[in-house]
DNA sequence: CTACGTATACTCGCAGACGAGTAAAGAAAC
DNA sequence: GTTTCTTTACTCGTCTGCGAGTATACGTAG
């Protein structure tokens, strides 16, 4: 069960395992994380730097260190990680590694509400959809094999799964554009007639109604 | 490019379009969205779904029909959809299919963090999560075909994708743990002995560092 | 008929997210 | 040497997310 972080947000994460390294300021450890990319593996909203470290010193897992400027410079203040710090971002890393989490993509949302559209419509927007996804595999996997000359495997790991991912998303669009395109659709001829006189019809809704019932959760 | 939703949250998208079916009040379209199992599909979240749909008003993409009470029942107002609704609604989702979003998963974040713990406490992670997902997938396969002979594959095809996703995930974690079981993973010594003698050395964070420099974005 | 559970139908308040804005310092151009 | 640009380093205010709480009606077991 995933159990609540005292902060909840994944930048905090990001933050501890880097000022886990060394002490920092709250703008240098926006740069490392930056040039690491960790931006990409992450949700991060860099609007929310400031926030996060200061709730993670409230809570304890953070501490400021040096605080005062140097020199004409502004005020700054380092922060070092705590014991309880190091803790939670060890207990984090288990739980988003050990536990799969049903978490909706976007695309999800769509195919969900894709009934609202036309089969031909729904056709032609995935077409692009494959078009866009195959230019962008083609580009990380380009990205990918660059790197891996120079930096070890450990850090390439989650680029590596999120290349397999959009593989598999690739895959998965181009077989239901066939059955689309192919007419072989099961109830495609419904959907076309239903989409054409206006909004759906009552009784496909009530089909749909029953789509997910009690589940044994 | 994303355009700015005057609406943002996704349970709003939901709304539109259970409401172009027919007027509704607010707990209804609750009702009908989780009998459909639309919560499954979005992280919808039911807190939410008061300041959505008078946001939603606000905007103009829903009207008030019918405000009062019936009986003596407490006080409900029912909205119907405007045309600049509907029109947000299919401009949405005809965005949602067709344009792929990076949208890191939770276990992409942990994947990029997963350094700080040691390769056998990674691997004995890993081993968990494929037992779980393999659980998931299994129940998950049984429910569609559960469905399949009611349900017209149109409203099946969101569970169909996360399916193929789940599948493809546990696919990867497999091979990932097959080299971390094998010791054939690149690198795999250096981590084990730059984690076993405290925190990870500096020439190894600064490897990480050139992770990923210029992207051509 | 009355007590209690359960479904209906919301309200509220606070925490957090984050875009936009700010301001100083150093580099660079002229 | 002064204008301008970029980088460093944040602050602020608003909007919204959402968990927890509330209140009423309806069913039903005793």
């Amino acid at each position: 069960m995933p159990r609540r972080r005292p902060v909840s947000n994944l930048l905090a994460l990001a933050v501890l395992t880097v000022v886990t390294q060394r002490p920092m300021h709250p703008y240098e450890m926006a740069s490392v994380l930056r040039a690491r990319g960790k931006d990409q593996d992450m949700p991060i909203k860099w609007g929310s730097l400031y926030t996060v470290v200061r709730n993670l010193e409230k809570h304890g897992l953070l501490e400021a260190v040096e605080s005062g400027r140097q020199g004409a410079r502004p005020e700054r203040t380092v922060y070092r990680v705590t014991d309880a710090g190091r803790r939670e971002a060890d207990d984090w890393t288990r739980e988003l590694l050990a536990e799969p989490r049903r978490e909706p993509s976007a695309f999800e949302a769509g195919l969900s509400v894709m009934g609202g559209l036309g089969p031909d419509e729904v056709a032609s927007l995935l077409r692009r959809r494959l078009e866009l996804l195959e230019e962008r595999i083609e580009a990380d996997r380009r990205e990918l094999e660059a790197h891996r000359a120079e930096v070890p495997r450990l850090f390439l790991v989650e680029s590596e799964y999120a290349l397999a991912l959009l593989e598999a998303q690739a895959a998965w669009v181009a077989s239901v554009l066939a059955e689309l395109d192919g007419g072989t659709f099961p109830g495609q001829e419904e959907w076309r007639t239903y989409h054409q006189s206006g909004e759906m019809s009552p009784d496909v809704a009530a089909l749909a109604e029953r789509g997910r019932p009690e589940e044994g959760e």
